[in-house]
DNA sequence: GTAATTTATTACCATAGGTTCAGTTTTAAA
DNA sequence: TTTAAAACTGAACCTATGGTAATAAATTAC
């Protein structure tokens, strides 16, 4: 009754045994509008999967300004990378922006299961291949792309997404100001 | 005699067979300095891993503007992502900035590979798992960083390339023009 | 249902960085 | 070595987007 599980078994089967190691590793959360579920400042070293809901991971400065890295819905995975994969302390928040259901692994467990299961080695290698060109095109996006250019391919590739999240936090995964996506929303539905 | 297996033996051994095997699907390529090793507009799907020399994937705009995706030297990868891992087609052109040696992996035979040969399939992994953290930096440096900071963070980041690279390209790569690269190092420079 | 808080919009001004174009220096080619 | 091409710098001007601030709308809390 695991939806990682579920997912991960469209592909492979899994031996009874493995099937036990995975419902100890992996650990299920409920939580809440606003929960936060990694602060900054922290070392934890997890990998977040998404069964419901929607979150998001953020920087924010001193001054209290956020930029928004990532969103996530349902079978999407979602971390602090630097933190998982260099010595790093994270400079990153994750909140959960309604109520949602994730999966949680902790990185040394489940480094453990690479060893002893390695389709989920397998799974993971894909997962990551397919995060590094979606990261391809965000960069290629934010360098090529005016403000009202971003926004419109924000839409389109993130239809699900646009009416769960408010339009300021769209705003700082653009790059741009909530007054700026104001003035292009404006000049777009006007039309 | 192949840098990869070096570079990938400091962790495994490899039994006999399976260095024949991969013998055959490295291929070995040298670069002169301004040659293309794969054009916008192709299907192939390779992964090319740098032994000797620099490499930098870019994106070409109609208008001939370029925007420099990814520098890569000595144990980089460098590959077009998007179409590695999509079925969509080339838009970016990777080139050899010097003379350069690199090798060449074919993704069908390499996915074989993953199959007769886990460890290899680790191996990837890690690096993937490196590279997203790489790329979630890079992000987070577009998104709030000034083009002055980004260029600082750049020679932090980048030391060992910013002889080799020429300052236009380095702008690309930053996302500003030369003319205001140009500006940001007389302020630098002049203090 | 009302008050309080958060989010979104609008307007007006400020500015970082883009554009254009000219001049100079460096690199490559012949 | 000379010439041509490419890269870099500089300055004047322009524009997209940011900053600030005030208002309105929408959510949330009581």
């Amino acid at each position: 009754m695991n939806e990682l599980l579920d997912y991960f078994k469209k592909n492979v089967s899994i031996p009874a045994e493995i099937e036990n190691k995975l419902n100890e590793i992996i650990v299920e959360k409920k939580l809440v509008k606003g929960e936060i579920i990694l602060a900054d400042n922290s070392l934890k070293k997890e990998h977040i999967f998404v069964v419901s809901g929607c979150l998001r991971s953020f920087y924010k400065t001193e001054e209290g300004k956020e930029y928004t890295i990532q969103f996530a819905i349902k079978n999407w995975w979602i971390s602090d990378y630097i933190t998982l994969y260099t010595n790093a302390k994270s400079i990153i928040t994750i909140e959960s922006l309604t109520h949602s259901k994730v999966l949680i692994l902790d990185k040394n467990k489940t480094d453990e299961l690479y060893k002893v299961y390695p389709p989920f080695e397998v799974f993971q290698r894909k997962n990551f291949e397919k995060r590094t060109a979606t990261l391809q095109k965000r960069i290629l996006g934010l360098l090529t792309l005016s403000a009202a250019e971003k926004y419109n391919q924000f839409i389109n590739d993130y239809a699900d997404f646009e009416k769960i999240i408010p339009n300021y936090q769209i705003a700082s995964f653009l790059g741009i100001t909530p007054q700026s996506l104001s003035r292009i929303r404006k000049e777009k539905f006007k039309k």
